[in-house]
DNA sequence: ACCTGAACACCGTTCAAGT
DNA sequence: ACCTGAACACCGTTCAAGT
């Protein structure tokens, strides 16, 4: 059942993957539509409202692991759907910090996170805080990797260094080789999980 | 030295404190200079420019912590004080995942962080991604906790339960008892900041 | 060198009017 | 019930003109 309001949000969705959010306006999407601007108020309340719907058309996309596999692999899987969402859809990404998202499908990946750190054997009590925290490295990386946040990295310390007299970014000079090496995204995010893993699981063991 | 620029990005940075980034408007800017908004594209090549520099803007009232002091009291004060102009500053929180920060006042805090990192004894060659992981952490709770999208987490379990169909949600009927105890938020960053410094010494005797 | 004022091509949103 | 079209109060940005 495809409802209006879907229609428009994957539209909206659309018009951003093409053009970035300043493309997502209600005259554009009405025109997508075949229709003027104000058709679509009755079911989008406003521009606002239109966008915490792109925020839940978002996390529509990520798939959910199958149940019956280990959590680690639940975890890592919900993970890379993360990245690969935020990869497709760039634009959208910085929003999932704008708004909180209490969509039907949040509060699916949501409950599939609590799960899997219930099944690891984080005690209850600290499986929110868990929750949060590792939702924001994930989320926090995919967002930076497409938002360029990460792109200050990949300058060459050559460049960095022009901006401020070299003794005022000692540490900069220190790991000049480090900063050299191209960095590969994939293996860090990879990298990243795994200190994410055994870090639930020393939490896990902790609270035997 | 007080440049026109700053004036503008000083001004721009009330506007959002005051009515949110949709406050933000070259004609606002200008009013409040007791100019016209074209008066301002000789300091301001564009809004986008003008959004860079409010990003700057922000990181330039982060202050560093003494170089005297053990590495983990310095990441604790720069994690502190991130959190600290998150609050006073709710709204330009989001930018910093849509656009990278190059400004000499970013690379001064990176260099603060990259300095605790390799005086901790994390081996040069790691220290750029723990920083990029740090950050996102430290960056990213800031942003959710005043963003609203850790809210999600406090809601009422009746309340999200009410959106889903029990069964759909195991894992939060698993988890009712913890998710009706308030969040100390003050706790949490501080716990998540202990979690932190562990890691980083772990990454540092496993270098040895 | 620095600023103005009119103008252009847009916005989101309202409201009365049409079918 | 659903959509239109004109209108309102805004945007960012251009450009010629002023001093």
């Amino acid at each position: 059942m495809l409802t209006r309001r879907q229609e428009i949000l994957d539209v909206a969705l659309a018009l951003a993957d093409e053009g970035g959010l300043d493309a997502v306006t209600m005259r554009a999407i009405g025109k997508r539509l075949g229709v003027t601007a104000m058709a679509l108020y009755p079911y989008v309340a406003s521009k606002d409202d239109l966008l915490d719907g792109l925020v839940g058309r978002l996390l529509q996309e990520i798939a959910l692991p199958e149940a019956a596999w280990p959590w680690e692999k639940r975890l890592r899987a919900i993970a890379h759907a993360v990245r690969g969402t935020a990869r497709m859809h760039p634009a959208v990404m910085p929003l999932l910090f704008t708004r909180p998202a209490i969509t039907p499908d949040a509060l699916r990946v949501l409950d599939a996170i609590y799960a899997a750190l219930l099944d690891a054997g984080v005690p209850p009590k600290e499986v929110p805080r868990v929750e949060r925290m590792i939702s924001t490295v994930v989320l926090g990386f995919a967002a930076s990797e497409v938002s360029g946040r990460f792109s200050i990295g990949s300058l060459m310390p050559r460049e960095r260094r022009a901006q401020l007299p070299d003794a005022e970014l000692p540490a900069h000079a220190a790991l000049a080789a480090a900063l050299d090496t191209p960095v590969d995204w994939d293996g860090e995010f990879d990298t990243d999980l795994d200190d994410l893993v055994a870090f639930i699981s020393a939490l896990a063991h902790r609270g035997c």
